[in-house]
DNA sequence: TCCTAATTGATATGAGACATAGCAATGTTG
DNA sequence: CAACATTGCTATGTCTCATATCAATTAGGA
């Protein structure tokens, strides 16, 4: 018999599989690293342009967006936004693209979203101690290159 | 010395990092996925809600959602859709709400697309030969289920 | 029982990630 | 030079997800 007034649980064939697991685990944690960062005020999409841009100065928007998987006209908003904020400067190098860097506000931007990206990272590592963090990287590398 | 004319490539930080891999895998399967549930017309929402109900005949639409992440006002399309399109059927056991059950169609329809994900599912198995699937499993579901 | 809570389905609405198509200016190459 | 590719950009559309609000209905506690 069961309870009457339990809370129903649903039977879920979908729980195991592992599409559904990848999608769940990483709205989890983007979730995550999105709230830790709005401490600077910025989003992960934002994060990861400045650590990009920091880490190679001198780059083009379209370089960014290929290295991201992002489309060249969704890039456009995103390098606005951050250059109107005073995040990134652009100097023409050629008479259609710019060479992006830091400004010093970038810069210390990028640092705290370093940091804070580093906590983030170790809180769920702390999560998966049990697991060869080696393999599974390696795997979830082999499965966003995808089958051929 | 670098070759002046190479597509230069990016120096990424980032591509290490477990949440960008994450997002990164998750995107590719579910890609993939979608491709696939394209021979019957329906997105991976959509194929995984038949399969849910399939398994709970009777279950009603808040049951879903909370078994699926999603919540209840976004739910009202996806469920109004699939049933206008003829793959559910809806009967009131209360004064609000209905239960759910797939129609001949929709059972059909669940059937093709539980073999596609199968399918979907082996192919990337293949990939992962030299991984223990158990393990990562587990640390997807961990990952899922938040740092607390 | 009666009043208050919670639940359900629904609407409207906005944000964010992503896609495509097209355009003007500029480079590159045969 | 002519054909082609690239770059940044606009416009637009889809999909996922979120919140606020609503009316009807149900459940629970005083």
């Amino acid at each position: 018999m069961e309870k009457p007034n339990a809370p129903k649980e649903l039977h879920d064939p979908i729980a195991s599989r592992l599409g559904y697991l990848l999608r769940r685990a990483s709205a989890t944690m983007m979730a995550d690293l999105g709230e830790a960062l709005g401490a600077v005020g910025l989003r992960p999409v934002e994060g990861t342009i400045l650590i990009l841009v920091g880490a190679n100065p001198g780059c083009i928007q379209s370089e960014l967006g290929r290295a991201l998987g992002i489309k060249r006209a969704n890039m456009v908003p995103l390098i606005a936004g951050l250059t109107a904020q005073n995040y990134l400067e652009k100097s023409p190098v050629d008479g259609r693209s710019f060479a992006l860097s830091l400004t010093p506000r970038g810069e210390e931007a990028r640092a705290r979203v370093d940091g804070i990206m580093d906590a983030h990272e170790a809180g769920f590592a702390r999560l998966l101690a049990d697991v060869d963090q080696q393999q599974l990287r390696a795997a979830l590398s082999l499965i966003a290159s995808g089958r051929d």
